[in-house]
DNA sequence: GGTCGTCTGTGCGATGCCTCACATATGATA
DNA sequence: TATCATATGTGAGGCATCGCACAGACGACC
Protein backbone atom coordinates (compact mmCIF):
# COMPACT_ATOMS: atom_id res chain seq x y z
CA UNK A 1 0.00 0.00 0.00
CA UNK A 2 0.90 3.04 -1.11
CA UNK A 3 0.83 5.91 1.81
CA UNK A 4 0.33 9.95 0.24
CA UNK A 5 0.02 8.60 -2.66
CA UNK A 6 1.02 12.03 -5.18
CA UNK A 7 -1.99 12.96 -6.75
CA UNK A 8 -4.59 13.22 -4.50
CA UNK A 9 -7.46 13.43 -7.11
CA UNK A 10 -11.00 15.24 -5.93
CA UNK A 11 -13.47 12.99 -3.75
CA UNK A 12 -14.57 10.66 -6.53
CA UNK A 13 -15.91 8.78 -3.43
CA UNK A 14 -19.73 8.50 -3.32
CA UNK A 15 -20.54 8.09 0.17
CA UNK A 16 -17.78 11.08 1.05
CA UNK A 17 -19.54 13.23 -1.80
CA UNK A 18 -22.80 13.45 -0.11
CA UNK A 19 -21.55 14.91 3.15
CA UNK A 20 -22.82 18.04 3.93
CA UNK A 21 -20.02 20.40 3.80
CA UNK A 22 -19.51 21.25 7.43
CA UNK A 23 -18.87 17.62 7.92
CA UNK A 24 -16.62 16.85 5.22
CA UNK A 25 -14.62 19.82 5.86
CA UNK A 26 -14.18 18.49 9.47
CA UNK A 27 -12.81 15.10 8.51
CA UNK A 28 -11.39 16.05 5.09
CA UNK A 29 -7.90 16.99 7.08
CA UNK A 30 -8.05 13.04 8.88
CA UNK A 31 -8.31 11.55 5.82
CA UNK A 32 -5.05 9.86 4.14
CA UNK A 33 -4.59 8.98 0.53
CA UNK A 34 -3.39 5.56 -0.10
CA UNK A 35 -2.48 3.50 -3.42
CA UNK A 36 -4.00 -0.05 -3.62
CA UNK A 37 -2.40 -2.79 -5.58
CA UNK A 38 -4.12 -5.59 -6.92
CA UNK A 39 -3.98 -8.81 -4.21
CA UNK A 40 -3.15 -6.38 -1.84
CA UNK A 41 -5.08 -7.26 1.73
CA UNK A 42 -6.74 -4.88 3.62
CA UNK A 43 -8.12 -6.59 6.53
CA UNK A 44 -7.31 -10.45 7.76
CA UNK A 45 -10.64 -11.86 8.86
CA UNK A 46 -10.91 -11.16 12.67
CA UNK A 47 -7.72 -8.78 12.79
CA UNK A 48 -8.56 -5.76 14.37
CA UNK A 49 -9.04 -3.27 12.01
CA UNK A 50 -7.03 0.35 12.32
CA UNK A 51 -8.93 2.05 9.56
CA UNK A 52 -11.88 2.69 7.89
CA UNK A 53 -11.34 2.89 3.90
CA UNK A 54 -13.07 4.66 1.08
CA UNK A 55 -12.35 3.61 -2.27
CA UNK A 56 -12.53 6.38 -4.96
CA UNK A 57 -11.19 3.74 -7.83
CA UNK A 58 -10.11 0.89 -6.53
CA UNK A 59 -12.67 -1.92 -5.70
CA UNK A 60 -12.29 -4.48 -2.86
CA UNK A 61 -13.67 -7.22 -2.65
CA UNK A 62 -15.04 -9.40 0.99
CA UNK A 63 -14.22 -13.04 0.77
CA UNK A 64 -14.51 -15.65 3.34
CA UNK A 65 -11.44 -18.87 3.04
CA UNK A 66 -12.44 -21.95 3.85
CA UNK A 67 -10.28 -23.97 6.56
CA UNK A 68 -9.61 -25.91 3.10
CA UNK A 69 -8.13 -23.10 0.91
CA UNK A 70 -11.47 -22.72 -0.99
CA UNK A 71 -12.84 -19.44 -0.90
CA UNK A 72 -15.83 -17.18 -1.73
CA UNK A 73 -16.98 -13.38 -2.55
CA UNK A 74 -19.71 -12.48 -0.39
CA UNK A 75 -19.48 -8.79 -1.49
CA UNK A 76 -17.21 -5.20 -3.01
CA UNK A 77 -17.38 -1.95 -2.60
CA UNK A 78 -16.01 0.49 -4.37
CA UNK A 79 -16.36 3.87 -5.00
CA UNK A 80 -20.41 3.81 -4.05
CA UNK A 81 -19.21 2.61 -0.49
CA UNK A 82 -16.51 1.63 1.84
CA UNK A 83 -14.76 -1.13 3.25
CA UNK A 84 -14.41 -1.77 7.48
CA UNK A 85 -18.22 -1.51 8.10
CA UNK A 86 -17.27 -3.09 11.60
CA UNK A 87 -15.80 -0.42 13.11
CA UNK A 88 -18.93 1.58 13.69
CA UNK A 89 -21.10 -1.34 13.94
CA UNK A 90 -19.80 -1.84 17.23
CA UNK A 91 -17.90 -5.78 16.13
CA UNK A 92 -14.61 -3.73 15.30
CA UNK A 93 -13.60 -7.31 13.04
CA UNK A 94 -15.12 -9.80 10.87
CA UNK A 95 -14.68 -13.32 10.11
CA UNK A 96 -13.40 -11.75 6.70
CA UNK A 97 -11.15 -10.82 4.28
CA UNK A 98 -11.02 -7.40 2.01
CA UNK A 99 -8.44 -7.75 -0.57
CA UNK A 100 -7.87 -5.71 -3.34
CA UNK A 101 -9.71 -6.72 -6.79
CA UNK A 102 -8.65 -3.94 -8.83
CA UNK A 103 -5.91 -1.69 -8.37
CA UNK A 104 -7.08 1.93 -7.59
CA UNK A 105 -6.86 4.91 -4.71
CA UNK A 106 -8.85 5.22 -1.68
CA UNK A 107 -8.97 7.37 1.35
CA UNK A 108 -9.26 6.23 4.84
CA UNK A 109 -9.81 7.76 7.85
CA UNK A 110 -8.53 6.51 11.49
CA UNK A 111 -11.19 4.46 13.92
CA UNK A 112 -10.95 6.62 16.51
CA UNK A 113 -11.76 9.52 14.55
CA UNK A 114 -14.62 7.64 12.86
CA UNK A 115 -16.19 6.72 15.67
CA UNK A 116 -16.29 10.26 17.50
CA UNK A 117 -18.09 11.12 13.92
CA UNK A 118 -20.41 8.70 13.87
CA UNK A 119 -21.71 9.65 17.39
CA UNK A 120 -22.23 12.52 16.57
CA UNK A 121 -25.61 11.19 14.30
CA UNK A 122 -25.66 13.17 11.48
CA UNK A 123 -25.26 12.69 7.88
CA UNK A 124 -22.26 10.85 8.25
CA UNK A 125 -24.27 8.36 10.53
CA UNK A 126 -27.25 8.10 8.52
CA UNK A 127 -25.18 7.50 5.26
CA UNK A 128 -23.04 4.76 6.98
CA UNK A 129 -26.03 3.16 8.32
CA UNK A 130 -27.48 3.41 4.64
CA UNK A 131 -24.91 2.04 3.07
CA UNK A 132 -24.82 -1.16 5.68
CA UNK A 133 -27.90 -1.62 4.48
CA UNK A 134 -27.29 -1.98 1.01
CA UNK A 135 -24.08 -4.31 1.97
CA UNK A 136 -26.87 -6.61 3.72
CA UNK A 137 -28.80 -6.70 0.20
CA UNK A 138 -26.07 -7.31 -1.58
CA UNK A 139 -24.63 -10.04 0.59
CA UNK A 140 -28.05 -11.62 0.85
CA UNK A 141 -28.82 -11.73 -2.54
CA UNK A 142 -24.65 -13.29 -3.65
CA UNK A 143 -26.63 -16.07 -0.75
CA UNK A 144 -29.43 -16.65 -3.29
CA UNK A 145 -27.52 -16.25 -6.29
CA UNK A 146 -25.43 -18.60 -5.03
CA UNK A 147 -27.87 -21.37 -4.34
CA UNK A 148 -29.85 -20.73 -7.64
CA UNK A 149 -27.91 -19.77 -10.58
CA UNK A 150 -25.62 -21.12 -12.86
CA UNK A 151 -21.79 -20.43 -13.11
CA UNK A 152 -22.56 -17.87 -16.60
CA UNK A 153 -25.20 -15.35 -14.97
CA UNK A 154 -23.19 -15.47 -11.81
CA UNK A 155 -20.27 -14.50 -14.35
CA UNK A 156 -22.70 -11.56 -15.40
CA UNK A 157 -23.18 -10.39 -12.08
CA UNK A 158 -19.64 -10.19 -11.10
CA UNK A 159 -18.85 -8.80 -14.21
CA UNK A 160 -21.51 -5.92 -14.04
CA UNK A 161 -21.13 -5.25 -10.70
CA UNK A 162 -17.57 -4.41 -11.13
CA UNK A 163 -18.31 -2.49 -14.38
CA UNK A 164 -20.08 -0.44 -12.39
CA UNK A 165 -17.42 0.63 -9.94
CA UNK A 166 -15.10 1.30 -12.82
CA UNK A 167 -14.65 4.35 -15.59
CA UNK A 168 -12.89 2.03 -17.58
CA UNK A 169 -14.69 -0.69 -20.05
CA UNK A 170 -11.29 -3.34 -19.34
CA UNK A 171 -11.12 -5.33 -16.34
CA UNK A 172 -7.55 -6.65 -14.99
CA UNK A 173 -8.58 -9.95 -14.19
CA UNK A 174 -7.28 -13.53 -14.84
CA UNK A 175 -10.29 -16.35 -14.88
CA UNK A 176 -8.51 -17.56 -12.16
CA UNK A 177 -9.00 -15.15 -9.81
CA UNK A 178 -12.16 -14.72 -10.65
CA UNK A 179 -12.63 -18.28 -10.32
CA UNK A 180 -11.72 -17.81 -6.68
CA UNK A 181 -14.18 -15.00 -6.07
CA UNK A 182 -16.95 -17.01 -7.41
CA UNK A 183 -16.24 -20.00 -5.17
CA UNK A 184 -16.14 -21.44 -8.58
CA UNK A 185 -13.01 -23.90 -10.56
CA UNK A 186 -11.06 -21.86 -13.08
CA UNK A 187 -11.96 -24.14 -16.04
CA UNK A 188 -16.06 -23.11 -15.00
CA UNK A 189 -15.01 -19.66 -15.53
CA UNK A 190 -13.31 -20.39 -18.84
CA UNK A 191 -16.40 -22.05 -20.58
CA UNK A 192 -19.03 -19.61 -19.49
CA UNK A 193 -16.12 -16.71 -20.02
CA UNK A 194 -16.09 -18.65 -23.66
CA UNK A 195 -20.07 -18.62 -24.37
CA UNK A 196 -20.47 -14.99 -23.33
CA UNK A 197 -17.14 -14.31 -25.79
CA UNK A 198 -18.93 -16.17 -28.20
CA UNK A 199 -22.18 -13.74 -28.07
CA UNK A 200 -19.97 -10.38 -28.25
CA UNK A 201 -20.79 -9.65 -25.29
CA UNK A 202 -17.04 -10.03 -23.87
CA UNK A 203 -13.50 -9.99 -25.11
CA UNK A 204 -10.36 -11.16 -23.35
CA UNK A 205 -6.72 -11.74 -23.28
CA UNK A 206 -4.79 -12.72 -20.75
CA UNK A 207 -6.04 -11.45 -17.47
CA UNK A 208 -7.99 -8.24 -19.25
CA UNK A 209 -11.39 -8.38 -20.13
CA UNK A 210 -13.15 -6.19 -21.88
CA UNK A 211 -16.76 -5.09 -21.44
CA UNK A 212 -18.21 -4.85 -25.00
CA UNK A 213 -21.73 -5.06 -24.50
CA UNK A 214 -22.92 -4.17 -21.42
CA UNK A 215 -26.59 -4.16 -22.20
CA UNK A 216 -26.27 -7.78 -23.56
CA UNK A 217 -24.66 -8.98 -20.47
CA UNK A 218 -27.24 -7.35 -18.48
CA UNK A 219 -30.29 -9.05 -20.53
CA UNK A 220 -28.04 -12.10 -19.97
CA UNK A 221 -27.66 -11.44 -15.71
CA UNK A 222 -29.88 -13.10 -13.39
CA UNK A 223 -32.28 -11.16 -11.86
CA UNK A 224 -29.83 -10.68 -8.80
CA UNK A 225 -28.14 -7.94 -9.80
CA UNK A 226 -30.72 -5.91 -10.39
CA UNK A 227 -32.51 -6.65 -7.29
CA UNK A 228 -28.93 -5.03 -5.99
CA UNK A 229 -28.29 -2.39 -7.99
CA UNK A 230 -31.67 -0.78 -7.60
CA UNK A 231 -31.24 -1.27 -3.82
CA UNK A 232 -27.72 0.51 -3.75
CA UNK A 233 -29.46 2.97 -6.27
CA UNK A 234 -32.86 3.54 -3.68
CA UNK A 235 -30.43 3.81 -0.49
CA UNK A 236 -27.45 5.63 -2.04
CA UNK A 237 -28.92 7.46 -5.18
CA UNK B 1 -51.38 -12.77 14.27
CA UNK B 2 -53.15 -12.98 17.15
CA UNK B 3 -52.45 -9.37 19.25
CA UNK B 4 -52.31 -9.30 22.96
CA UNK B 5 -51.93 -13.14 23.49
CA UNK B 6 -53.29 -13.76 26.84
CA UNK B 7 -50.23 -14.79 28.87
CA UNK B 8 -47.54 -12.11 28.34
CA UNK B 9 -44.57 -13.93 29.02
CA UNK B 10 -41.60 -12.07 30.98
CA UNK B 11 -39.69 -11.12 28.33
CA UNK B 12 -37.25 -13.80 26.56
CA UNK B 13 -35.79 -11.84 24.41
CA UNK B 14 -32.08 -11.75 24.49
CA UNK B 15 -31.73 -8.27 23.22
CA UNK B 16 -34.00 -6.34 25.08
CA UNK B 17 -32.94 -8.41 28.11
CA UNK B 18 -29.66 -6.67 27.68
CA UNK B 19 -31.04 -2.88 27.67
CA UNK B 20 -30.79 -1.12 30.96
CA UNK B 21 -33.30 -0.99 33.14
CA UNK B 22 -33.95 2.92 32.70
CA UNK B 23 -34.20 1.74 28.55
CA UNK B 24 -36.42 -1.11 29.28
CA UNK B 25 -38.67 0.35 31.71
CA UNK B 26 -39.13 3.32 29.02
CA UNK B 27 -40.06 1.24 25.80
CA UNK B 28 -41.88 -1.46 27.91
CA UNK B 29 -45.11 0.26 27.86
CA UNK B 30 -45.17 0.44 23.95
CA UNK B 31 -44.32 -3.24 23.89
CA UNK B 32 -47.28 -5.01 22.15
CA UNK B 33 -47.13 -8.93 22.42
CA UNK B 34 -48.18 -10.80 19.18
CA UNK B 35 -48.74 -14.77 18.63
CA UNK B 36 -47.48 -15.52 15.56
CA UNK B 37 -48.14 -18.95 13.53
CA UNK B 38 -46.50 -21.12 11.18
CA UNK B 39 -46.11 -19.65 7.54
CA UNK B 40 -47.42 -15.91 8.40
CA UNK B 41 -45.84 -13.60 6.68
CA UNK B 42 -44.44 -10.55 8.94
CA UNK B 43 -42.85 -8.12 5.73
CA UNK B 44 -43.18 -9.01 1.96
CA UNK B 45 -40.17 -7.87 -0.07
CA UNK B 46 -40.29 -4.20 -0.73
CA UNK B 47 -43.36 -3.49 1.56
CA UNK B 48 -43.14 -0.28 4.63
CA UNK B 49 -42.98 -2.03 7.71
CA UNK B 50 -44.78 -0.69 10.19
CA UNK B 51 -43.33 -2.55 13.50
CA UNK B 52 -39.90 -4.14 14.34
CA UNK B 53 -40.20 -7.65 16.29
CA UNK B 54 -38.53 -9.45 18.98
CA UNK B 55 -38.88 -13.06 18.95
CA UNK B 56 -39.30 -14.45 22.48
CA UNK B 57 -40.01 -18.22 21.37
CA UNK B 58 -40.89 -17.88 17.08
CA UNK B 59 -38.35 -18.15 14.57
CA UNK B 60 -38.36 -16.12 11.85
CA UNK B 61 -36.99 -16.57 8.27
CA UNK B 62 -35.81 -14.03 6.01
CA UNK B 63 -36.16 -15.21 2.43
CA UNK B 64 -36.00 -14.19 -0.94
CA UNK B 65 -38.50 -15.28 -3.64
CA UNK B 66 -37.16 -15.98 -7.68
CA UNK B 67 -39.50 -14.50 -10.08
CA UNK B 68 -39.94 -17.87 -11.01
CA UNK B 69 -40.93 -18.70 -7.41
CA UNK B 70 -38.49 -20.29 -6.25
CA UNK B 71 -37.17 -19.33 -2.72
CA UNK B 72 -33.95 -19.27 -0.51
CA UNK B 73 -33.82 -18.42 3.08
CA UNK B 74 -31.04 -16.02 3.75
CA UNK B 75 -31.11 -15.82 7.43
CA UNK B 76 -33.22 -16.47 10.49
CA UNK B 77 -33.82 -14.60 13.62
CA UNK B 78 -35.49 -15.91 16.81
CA UNK B 79 -35.10 -14.80 20.58
CA UNK B 80 -31.45 -13.87 20.19
CA UNK B 81 -32.68 -10.73 17.76
CA UNK B 82 -35.09 -8.88 15.76
CA UNK B 83 -36.26 -8.90 12.62
CA UNK B 84 -36.75 -5.10 10.74
CA UNK B 85 -33.51 -4.08 10.67
CA UNK B 86 -34.14 -1.69 7.85
CA UNK B 87 -36.50 0.42 10.00
CA UNK B 88 -33.36 1.46 12.14
CA UNK B 89 -30.54 1.55 9.09
CA UNK B 90 -32.26 3.79 7.24
CA UNK B 91 -34.16 2.14 4.11
CA UNK B 92 -37.60 1.18 5.71
CA UNK B 93 -38.00 -1.65 3.50
CA UNK B 94 -35.80 -4.45 1.99
CA UNK B 95 -36.25 -6.93 -1.31
CA UNK B 96 -37.19 -9.93 1.35
CA UNK B 97 -39.90 -11.27 2.80
CA UNK B 98 -40.18 -12.19 6.82
CA UNK B 99 -41.78 -15.98 7.32
CA UNK B 100 -42.57 -17.31 10.18
CA UNK B 101 -40.60 -20.76 10.28
CA UNK B 102 -41.18 -21.70 13.74
CA UNK B 103 -44.61 -20.66 15.52
CA UNK B 104 -44.50 -18.69 19.08
CA UNK B 105 -44.86 -15.42 20.58
CA UNK B 106 -42.61 -11.97 19.69
CA UNK B 107 -42.76 -8.48 21.13
CA UNK B 108 -43.36 -5.79 18.56
CA UNK B 109 -42.85 -1.82 18.48
CA UNK B 110 -44.13 0.89 16.85
CA UNK B 111 -41.43 2.26 14.24
CA UNK B 112 -41.67 6.11 15.06
CA UNK B 113 -41.17 5.04 18.94
CA UNK B 114 -38.16 2.71 17.26
CA UNK B 115 -36.68 5.96 15.55
CA UNK B 116 -37.23 8.00 18.72
CA UNK B 117 -35.01 5.74 20.59
CA UNK B 118 -32.80 4.52 18.27
CA UNK B 119 -31.76 8.29 17.83
CA UNK B 120 -31.18 8.68 21.74
CA UNK B 121 -28.00 6.63 20.95
CA UNK B 122 -27.60 4.32 24.23
CA UNK B 123 -27.17 0.75 24.78
CA UNK B 124 -30.30 0.31 22.35
CA UNK B 125 -28.65 1.59 19.63
CA UNK B 126 -25.50 -0.08 20.81
CA UNK B 127 -27.32 -3.77 20.45
CA UNK B 128 -29.62 -3.02 17.23
CA UNK B 129 -26.06 -2.58 15.24
CA UNK B 130 -24.16 -5.03 16.74
CA UNK B 131 -27.18 -7.20 15.68
CA UNK B 132 -26.58 -6.35 12.72
CA UNK B 133 -23.78 -7.20 12.18
CA UNK B 134 -24.39 -10.24 13.54
CA UNK B 135 -27.00 -10.59 10.82
CA UNK B 136 -24.28 -9.90 8.13
CA UNK B 137 -22.31 -12.15 9.07
CA UNK B 138 -24.84 -14.59 9.11
CA UNK B 139 -26.16 -14.08 6.29
CA UNK B 140 -22.71 -13.48 4.24
CA UNK B 141 -21.79 -16.83 5.31
CA UNK B 142 -24.74 -18.52 4.35
CA UNK B 143 -23.80 -17.15 0.66
CA UNK B 144 -20.92 -19.02 1.33
CA UNK B 145 -22.19 -22.53 2.14
CA UNK B 146 -24.35 -22.33 -0.35
CA UNK B 147 -21.66 -22.41 -2.58
CA UNK B 148 -19.24 -24.72 -1.54
CA UNK B 149 -21.33 -26.98 0.89
CA UNK B 150 -23.32 -30.13 0.34
CA UNK B 151 -27.01 -30.25 1.40
CA UNK B 152 -26.37 -32.55 4.13
CA UNK B 153 -24.14 -30.08 6.05
CA UNK B 154 -26.54 -27.35 5.07
CA UNK B 155 -29.11 -29.39 6.89
CA UNK B 156 -27.42 -29.85 10.07
CA UNK B 157 -26.55 -26.10 10.03
CA UNK B 158 -30.23 -25.47 9.29
CA UNK B 159 -31.13 -27.51 12.58
CA UNK B 160 -28.50 -26.58 14.54
CA UNK B 161 -29.25 -22.83 14.06
CA UNK B 162 -33.03 -23.36 14.23
CA UNK B 163 -32.81 -25.72 17.49
CA UNK B 164 -30.36 -23.23 19.48
CA UNK B 165 -33.45 -20.87 18.85
CA UNK B 166 -36.02 -23.18 20.74
CA UNK B 167 -36.34 -24.65 24.19
CA UNK B 168 -37.25 -28.02 22.59
CA UNK B 169 -35.81 -30.70 21.00
CA UNK B 170 -38.47 -30.85 18.13
CA UNK B 171 -38.74 -28.61 15.21
CA UNK B 172 -42.63 -28.41 13.45
CA UNK B 173 -41.35 -28.59 10.00
CA UNK B 174 -41.87 -30.34 6.77
CA UNK B 175 -39.05 -31.80 4.76
CA UNK B 176 -40.99 -29.46 1.80
CA UNK B 177 -40.95 -26.18 3.66
CA UNK B 178 -37.17 -27.47 4.52
CA UNK B 179 -36.41 -27.50 1.17
CA UNK B 180 -37.91 -24.14 0.63
CA UNK B 181 -35.65 -22.53 3.13
CA UNK B 182 -32.31 -23.92 2.09
CA UNK B 183 -33.46 -23.45 -1.60
CA UNK B 184 -33.49 -27.28 -3.20
CA UNK B 185 -35.63 -30.05 -4.18
CA UNK B 186 -37.17 -31.68 -1.36
CA UNK B 187 -36.59 -35.00 -2.68
CA UNK B 188 -32.45 -33.71 -1.55
CA UNK B 189 -33.84 -32.98 2.06
CA UNK B 190 -35.43 -36.44 2.29
CA UNK B 191 -32.07 -38.11 1.22
CA UNK B 192 -30.33 -35.91 3.83
CA UNK B 193 -32.44 -36.11 6.67
CA UNK B 194 -32.37 -39.89 6.09
CA UNK B 195 -29.12 -40.40 6.45
CA UNK B 196 -29.00 -38.41 9.29
CA UNK B 197 -31.66 -40.60 10.95
CA UNK B 198 -29.57 -43.45 9.84
CA UNK B 199 -26.95 -41.79 11.94
CA UNK B 200 -29.10 -41.26 14.85
CA UNK B 201 -28.82 -38.04 14.78
CA UNK B 202 -32.15 -36.83 14.12
CA UNK B 203 -35.99 -38.67 14.01
CA UNK B 204 -38.38 -37.04 11.90
CA UNK B 205 -42.12 -38.45 11.63
CA UNK B 206 -44.66 -36.06 9.25
CA UNK B 207 -43.37 -32.50 9.86
CA UNK B 208 -41.81 -33.56 13.56
CA UNK B 209 -38.06 -33.80 13.56
CA UNK B 210 -36.72 -34.54 16.60
CA UNK B 211 -33.10 -34.09 17.42
CA UNK B 212 -31.40 -36.85 19.01
CA UNK B 213 -27.98 -35.98 18.98
CA UNK B 214 -26.85 -32.63 19.04
CA UNK B 215 -22.90 -33.08 19.06
CA UNK B 216 -23.08 -35.47 16.49
CA UNK B 217 -24.63 -32.76 14.08
CA UNK B 218 -22.36 -30.47 15.33
CA UNK B 219 -19.64 -33.05 14.43
CA UNK B 220 -21.38 -33.44 10.79
CA UNK B 221 -21.73 -29.61 10.23
CA UNK B 222 -19.47 -27.55 8.16
CA UNK B 223 -17.38 -24.97 9.21
CA UNK B 224 -20.35 -22.28 8.84
CA UNK B 225 -22.28 -22.88 11.58
CA UNK B 226 -19.42 -22.01 14.15
CA UNK B 227 -18.42 -19.14 12.43
CA UNK B 228 -21.68 -17.56 12.65
CA UNK B 229 -22.36 -18.91 16.16
CA UNK B 230 -19.32 -17.51 17.27
CA UNK B 231 -19.96 -14.43 15.59
CA UNK B 232 -23.55 -13.93 17.69
CA UNK B 233 -21.94 -14.87 21.25
CA UNK B 234 -18.77 -12.38 20.54
CA UNK B 235 -21.28 -9.54 19.56
CA UNK B 236 -24.27 -10.21 21.82
CA UNK B 237 -22.92 -12.70 24.26
C1' DG C 1 -63.22 -47.89 10.24
C1' DG C 2 -62.77 -46.00 5.70
C1' DT C 3 -61.45 -42.12 2.92
C1' DC C 4 -58.62 -38.59 1.55
C1' DG C 5 -55.15 -35.10 1.71
C1' DT C 6 -50.58 -34.55 2.91
C1' DC C 7 -46.04 -36.05 3.80
C1' DT C 8 -42.25 -39.06 2.75
C1' DG C 9 -39.58 -42.66 -0.03
C1' DT C 10 -37.63 -44.21 -4.45
C1' DG C 11 -36.11 -44.75 -9.19
C1' DC C 12 -34.40 -42.94 -13.64
C1' DG C 13 -32.36 -40.00 -16.92
C1' DA C 14 -30.44 -35.34 -17.56
C1' DT C 15 -27.36 -31.71 -16.35
C1' DG C 16 -24.08 -28.77 -14.35
C1' DC C 17 -20.13 -28.69 -12.00
C1' DC C 18 -16.06 -31.10 -10.17
C1' DT C 19 -11.27 -33.46 -10.24
C1' DC C 20 -7.50 -34.52 -12.78
C1' DA C 21 -4.47 -34.33 -16.65
C1' DC C 22 -2.46 -32.17 -20.28
C1' DA C 23 -2.26 -29.22 -24.55
C1' DT C 24 -1.92 -24.65 -26.38
C1' DA C 25 -1.48 -19.67 -26.43
C1' DT C 26 0.28 -15.27 -24.79
C1' DG C 27 3.46 -11.92 -23.22
C1' DA C 28 7.45 -10.70 -20.55
C1' DT C 29 12.27 -11.13 -20.39
C1' DA C 30 16.80 -12.49 -21.68
C1' DT D 1 14.45 -14.27 -31.37
C1' DA D 2 14.27 -17.86 -28.02
C1' DT D 3 12.78 -19.08 -23.56
C1' DC D 4 9.81 -19.50 -19.82
C1' DA D 5 6.20 -18.54 -16.60
C1' DT D 6 1.58 -17.82 -16.70
C1' DA D 7 -3.03 -17.85 -18.66
C1' DT D 8 -6.36 -20.26 -21.17
C1' DG D 9 -8.52 -24.37 -23.72
C1' DT D 10 -10.04 -29.16 -23.83
C1' DG D 11 -11.26 -33.86 -22.74
C1' DA D 12 -12.63 -37.99 -19.88
C1' DG D 13 -14.89 -39.66 -16.00
C1' DG D 14 -17.36 -38.92 -11.60
C1' DC D 15 -20.67 -36.99 -8.41
C1' DA D 16 -24.36 -34.12 -6.51
C1' DT D 17 -28.37 -32.35 -7.53
C1' DC D 18 -32.27 -31.66 -10.56
C1' DG D 19 -36.88 -32.72 -12.76
C1' DC D 20 -40.32 -35.81 -13.10
C1' DA D 21 -43.25 -39.65 -11.96
C1' DC D 22 -45.26 -42.46 -8.86
C1' DA D 23 -45.61 -45.52 -4.71
C1' DG D 24 -46.25 -45.97 0.12
C1' DA D 25 -47.41 -44.20 4.76
C1' DC D 26 -49.35 -41.46 8.18
C1' DG D 27 -53.02 -39.01 10.39
C1' DA D 28 -57.15 -36.14 10.38
C1' DC D 29 -61.87 -36.23 9.69
C1' DC D 30 -66.26 -38.02 8.38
Amino acid sequence: MLVNADTPAPTKNRLLAMLTEEEYGRILPHLGHVSLSLGEVLYESGARMEHIYFPTDAIVSLLYTMENGSSAEMGMAGREGLVGVALFMGGDTMPNRAVVQSAGRAVRMRAKLLHEEFARGGTFQRLLLRYTQALLTQMSQTAVCNRLHEIEQQLCRWLLLSHDRLDSDELVMTQELIANMLGVRREGVTAAAGRLQEQGLIRYVRGRIQILDRSGLEAAVCECYRVVKDEYDRLLG
